[in-house]
DNA sequence: TAATATAATTAGGCGCGCCTAAAATTTTTA
DNA sequence: TAAAAATTTTAGGCGCGCCTAATTATATTA
């Protein structure tokens, strides 16, 4: 059995090669969870004891299948619960992660399977993020950022790059969620912002950190 | 904060002193949580720091008021993710008590009182037990034990005793359930069982072992 | 390529929650 | 009420996950 602190960095290990598509390095890895990067050390090489990760000192780390497999499972749980957390509880999309960090450690393999049920087998999170199915598989997930849409062009919001909860917030403020469309207006090229129009009426402006981190597909 | 380990000594501690009406010491404690006397002093040790317990060496522990309040919180917890998963999920009666003892650690206090407006702020968990509100009042649970009513009378499952899952899958098997109706058909004073007519039809026979665990209300 | 800067590992230590064995205290029994 | 038994506490140790400081290896730069 793997305890919580393992489960969290065989996480953080997938997000940095799978999804960011960089280097795990010890350094990458202690930035990404907050911690030392002794700290890491010690964890990777018990990691790499339970064959979760292929360690050789001072080159870095990466999953084993059977680690790969672990940490999708995690994404599976965490991605469910926040859904759960989301479409049941009422929670607002900024509101999930945090909770969701916790409740992905609880053990039970029917529960998650349970939980998938009652959520009628969905494959997308609050979030926009793909949830795995049982047997690991990745729904399909094509989208680009919205900084990479050119002026006149419309796009339906689909996902997020950062979920925290101060940027989740400020689209709240501004009127974005999933499913929202945009329109680019204009594009200011001195700082790379966009004037956006949001569902054919209020007209927005956003910085290029805000662009960089908005999920699209052309409408 | 108080950590996983603390919360379930705190738990322990109230079952003791509150609900099975017994002393709570240091080795009943340690029965309880299946661990040794000395771990439990240890810990006995902590939670008088923190105020949580009253505790005088060698002469056993209460709940403070402030402990007391954090056990029926926990009580609270548990009980509503049994509810849960139970009522939502469609897990069995004698599988829930393990998952929930993990989930009632979750930390977010919106959380719980999201989860009980989900279920519709309800009284009582799957076993027939009482769910304290949000300020801690628990609601009026009158019941007695299948044991002490006598021959002839009528009377409804309200609730368990042993909330073990060999019981409560032997129950299952009889065809006992909450809100059963039973009828004392005959009682066999040489070893205290019972002959049984379960809903009007069925006749079954019960241990003594198993009236003492079987709580029922008069019809 | 040698010196320097950066990154990673190791050494050693800390708090937590648990253990065994020994000592102290309380309870029971003779 | 004194001895024996049972209970509880203390002493000391262990693994986990974390830390700081020192050391070692790799990458960069002159
Ligand atoms: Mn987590
Ligand atoms: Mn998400
Ligand atoms: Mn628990
Ligand atoms: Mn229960």
């Amino acid at each position: 059995m793997s305890t919580t602190s393992e489960e969290n960095y065989i996480k953080a290990i997938f997000k940095l090669s799978h999804e960011l598509k960089t280097e795990a390095t010890t350094s990458s890895i202690a930035e990404h969870m907050a911690t030392k990067a002794s700290s890491v050390t010690d964890m990777v090489q018990k990691l790499a004891d339970k064959h979760l990760v292929n360690y050789i000192k001072y080159q870095g780390v990466t999953l084993t299948p059977k680690g790969e497999k672990a940490a999708i499972k995690m994404v599976r749980k965490h991605r469910l619960w926040e859904l759960f957390l989301y479409q049941k509880l009422g929670f607002k999309w900024n509101e999930i992660h945090e909770i969701a960090e916790e409740l992905e450690h609880i053990k039970s393999d029917v529960l998650i399977e349970r939980l998938d049920k009652f959520l009628n087998y969905p494959q997308k999170d609050p979030h926009g993020d793909p949830i795995p199915d049982r047997k690991g598989h990745f729904p399909e997930n094509k989208s680009f950022k919205l900084s990479q849409l050119s002026k006149g062009v419309k796009g339906i919001v689909v996902g997020v790059n950062d979920k925290s909860s101060v940027f989740l917030a400020y689209l709240d403020k501004v009127g974005i969620q999933l499913g929202t469309e945009l329109e680019i207006i204009d594009c200011n090229e001195f700082d790379n912002s966009l004037d956006i129009k949001v569902n054919d009426s209020k007209l927005i402006h956003l910085s290029y950190q805000a662009i960089q981190n908005i999920l699209m597909i052309e409408k």
